[in-house]
Formats: C-alpha cells, structure tokens, sequence
DNA sequence: ATGCATGAGGT
DNA sequence: CCTCATGCATA
C-alpha cells in the first residue's frame, strides 16, 4: 500500500538557484562590499541580462508559450487514492523557429534608469549591490500560520546564551541543531516506513491544538531545510512530537495512522519556459523587486502575464531567503 | 524534490 | 502589492 520509501531514485540535484548569494541578516554585520567596482560590476551585470533576455526571448518568442491556464478541471474518476507513481512519459518541446522581433526599448531603458538613480541615491558611500542587497530589516513581526499558538505554550527552549552577542531575537535553536533534527528525522521516519506524505497526513491525529495536517513538500522541505529559518523552527516541536509517538507506536506494535482520503481535483500549473526563466534571473540579479510598472514591462517581453511574472519574482524572493545557503553558522 | 500558486496578514 | 507559510501538480 503506502509503504514508498521517502528516498526516492531520483538524481535530482540541479545546479540550485542561479543567483546564491547568501543573506545574513540574523546578527552580524556583513562585511560589504567595496563601492570602486560596482559600477562597473552592475554595467556588466545589466549588460549580460539583456543580452541574456534579448537572446532568449528573440529565441522563444517565435512560439511563445503561455501555458498559463489556471483552469480547474474537475477529474471524472476519483484519481489514485494510493500513491501512484505516476510517470510523464512525454512532455515534448515545442519546436522552435527563430524569428526576430522588434523589442519594446522601454524596458532597457527602465533598467538604466534604475541603476542610475541607484547610483545617484546612494552616492558613493552607500554601496546598491545588486547581489547582496539587505534593506530590509523591518520585519519582525513573525506571522506564522496556524502552528504559531500551539508552540507558543510550553515548550522548553533551546536557548542559546550568548550574552555580548548583538543578535536581535534569537532564542531559540541555531541552525545547527535545525540541521541535526532535521536529519536525524529523515532517518528515523524512513525507519519506521513512512513516507513524508504520511507524516504530513498524520499530524493531524496528533490533535496538537492549532496543528493540522501539512502536504508532503512541507515535509519535505523541512528534512532539506528548504523552509525558512522561522518555519522550521515552528515545525520542529511538532514534528519531533510526532516522531516520538510514531516511534512508541512503533515498538508496541501498533499500525500507523489512518485517514487517507481520496482527493479529486486538478489544477494546471503554469510552466515557464527556460529560455523566458533565465531572462527573469536575468533581471531579477538587477532588481529583486521590480516595481509593477517593470514587472508589466518584463512581462510583456516575455509573453507572460503579468500576473505569473510578479509571482515568480516573489518566490525567488523567497527562495533567496531560505535556510539552507543563508545561515551564518 | 521543486515550480508556480493561493491566501492570510501587514503596509 | 509584499512577505510567509503551504500546497497541488509535476519533473
């Protein structure tokens, strides 16, 4: 039945994220960078994303794809209500002419402009380094989902004292433990035989106030560290607390939880063709934050809708902030 | 394992 | 419109 190992084959490992730049914004002071080459650093930089877009776009605008449906197609036959490992046997590429195009200027334009005011904003003391940009420091205001009340009530801490040091409110498990936990999980949840998506699923029958049930890729992601530094330490406390009983339930015996339900519902999701994704880098290495007007304009370029553009720049907004390759450790 | 999306809560 | 936590669909 449900007994998939969490391990799967897969040799999945892309060369992660293109722009990994690192944010520390935990406690230290990073060490900035040298204002004398950055001009010259962005001048490449804006140079090598439009020759980037320019190229990619003029490449893929001759069969633009806008796979961008967001239909909901009610499914007739209740789908697998095991896990099927389903293959995708096809998914062809469309073929490609080249066709040349007449492109809009105003984007080009919109960038220089940006990277001047930068420029002129800052001076010559306040360094805009489009890679390693940390202006926000504002956010303090932790606004978890529904897991934020249940840890709030008793939970021991693992504090770590750490007097003399300027960080701002960490209390609680540094990354390394994070890390240890999270690995340590993986293991013992592969152990037991269950799959991260029974684990998502039985966390409910915990009945931990304010905790329900999460998805696979929630689980997932915690084992990778792939969540935020916040999130995965809103999770821990639940998850260790599953793991304990799991792993009581275990030695006496007992089956593993129940509830499985039998979902009936498909939603397209839109995909973004590589040539369109790395002009989107492209851009986002000079602005991680364009404003509506670009993003329209970006947009346009691409043959995106706008909606789909400004949505992928916050993910790669989130992206850029997750554990992983941001601890200070 | 990850890409694109939704929704809640804040500005 | 953003950030964040999360999830469905899919590679």
């Amino acid at each position: 039945m449900m007994a998939m190992n969490g391990k799967q084959h897969f040799t999945m490992h892309p060369a992660l994220h293109p722009s990994s730049d690192n944010m520390r914004r935990v406690c230290l002071p990073a060490p900035q960078l040298q204002g004398n080459i950055f001009s010259g650093f962005d001048e490449s930089l804006l140079a090598r994303a439009e020759a980037l877009a320019a190229a990619d776009i003029a490449k893929s605008h001759a069969f633009k794809t806008d796979v961008t449906y967001h239909t909901m197609s009610s499914v007739p036959c209740t789908s697998s209500s095991s896990t099927v490992p389903i293959s995708h046997p096809s998914n062809n590429i469309p073929s490609h002419h080249h066709h040349h195009h007449l492109s809009h200027q105003t984007l080009e334009g919109d960038l220089l402009e940006h990277l001047s005011s930068s420029l002129s904003v800052s001076g010559m003391g306040a360094p805009t380094d489009p890679s390693v940009m940390t202006t926000q420091a504002h956010q303090h205001h932790l606004q978890m989902g529904h897991l934020h009340q249940a840890m709030a009530m008793g939970h021991p801490h693992t504090l770590s004292v750490h007097n003399g040091m300027a960080c701002i409110s960490d209390v609680e498990s540094d990354p390394r433990e994070l890390e240890a936990f999270a690995e340590r999980f993986k293991q013992r949840r592969i152990k037991l035989g269950v799959t991260q998506a029974d684990v998502g699923s039985a966390l409910a029958n915990l009945k931990i106030p304010g905790v329900g049930s999460l998805s696979q890729s929630t689980i997932c992601r915690f084992e990778s560290l792939t969540l935020s530094h916040n999130n995965m330490i809103a999770l821990k406390p639940v998850l260790q607390a599953w793991l304990e009983e799991a792993e009581a339930a275990y030695r006496e015996k007992n089956g593993k939880p129940d509830l499985f339900n039998g979902n009936e519902r498909k939603r397209k999701r839109t995909s973004i063709a590589a040539p369109e994704k790395r002009s989107l880098e492209a851009y986002f290495a000079i602005q991680p934050r364009p404003s509506s007007e670009k993003i329209a304009a970006i947009a346009e370029k691409l043959d995106l809708k706008k909606n789909v553009v400004r949505v992928w720049f916050c993910n790669q907004r989130q992206k850029q902030k997750r554990m992983k390759y941001s601890a200070v450790h």
